[in-house]
DNA sequence: ATCGGTGCAAATGATTTGCATAAGT
DNA sequence: ACTTATGCAAATCATTTGCACCGAT
């Protein structure tokens, strides 16, 4: 929750509305989509309006405390308390597997010694089809 | 261009507007927006609708013969004719190099071994920055 | 008292859709 | 001929913006 003292020192306010954002993005382990978090939002606080949404995950996501991420047209946020890390998203069932950053690791390497490239890979998204979902459907 | 084999197949028609298109995205070593296929391909053929070309996009990609990638919020389309491979965007100059699909072979294998995770690894799109850049302003 | 934040309503902008017509097979 | 593709215009839909008012510091 050190998203708190970030916005503090930036001089930007602690309001009511961007409380309640910050603490259904902290409860949440898993992601949650614009649209999603609109509703939950306005579920605890009915006047509460869309841009104010827009406008408090987009300084969440320059202050840092946010990652944005898209994977096909979903756009999803998700808090960054916890370092960086991945997300694995099942394309069958729509379940969301955190995995560690550690896994990109060798990537990186790769890309820097083969292509002189210096990637950015936080908080990436990969879809896919998870355990469960194989066992089942072969 | 093996796209225009399996258009036939699926019982697509072989339009000129899709001529257009097939072979602007097939003459591009790099990736276009839909914004900048719509740009060019109205110069060749002036009356060209951009209904046509999102129409035609889905197609081709929906037939194989095109993948759709996204990074940030930028869409783009690049031609499947050799196989599969990865792009690397560069957030300063905008170049894009590719690069093999090698690179993602241990992060597959990693994703499948310790989240039992089958993903989906084909034409990525990673951010970061080139070589150039990097000597160019530390 | 300031200056940043909010709500509202309207604007944006990319993509999609319905429908009558055109054209590939 | 048959059926898919196109052009056009209108619809969608998420996100953004201008502005007057509100409220955290």
């Amino acid at each position: 929750m050190s998203c708190l003292v970030t916005l503090k020192q930036k001089g930007m306010r602690l309001t009511p509305q961007r409380r309640l954002i910050i603490d259904l993005i902290h409860e949440r382990a898993s992601h949650l989509t614009a649209e999603e978090i609109i509703r939950h939002v306005q579920e605890q606080m009915p006047g509460i309006n869309k841009s104010t949404v827009y406008r408090t995950l987009d300084v969440l996501e320059k202050s840092g405390c946010v990652y944005k991420s898209e994977l096909d047209d979903q756009v999803i946020y998700h808090h960054a308390d916890d370092g960086h890390h991945h997300h694995l998203i099942c394309e069958r069932c729509g379940r969301t597997l955190e995995c560690s950053e550690d896994v990109t690791a060798q990537l990186e390497k790769d890309l820097e010694e083969k292509y002189g490239f210096h990637a950015h890979l936080q908080h990436l998204v990969f879809g896919g089809v998870c355990r469960a979902c194989r066992e089942k459907e072969g």
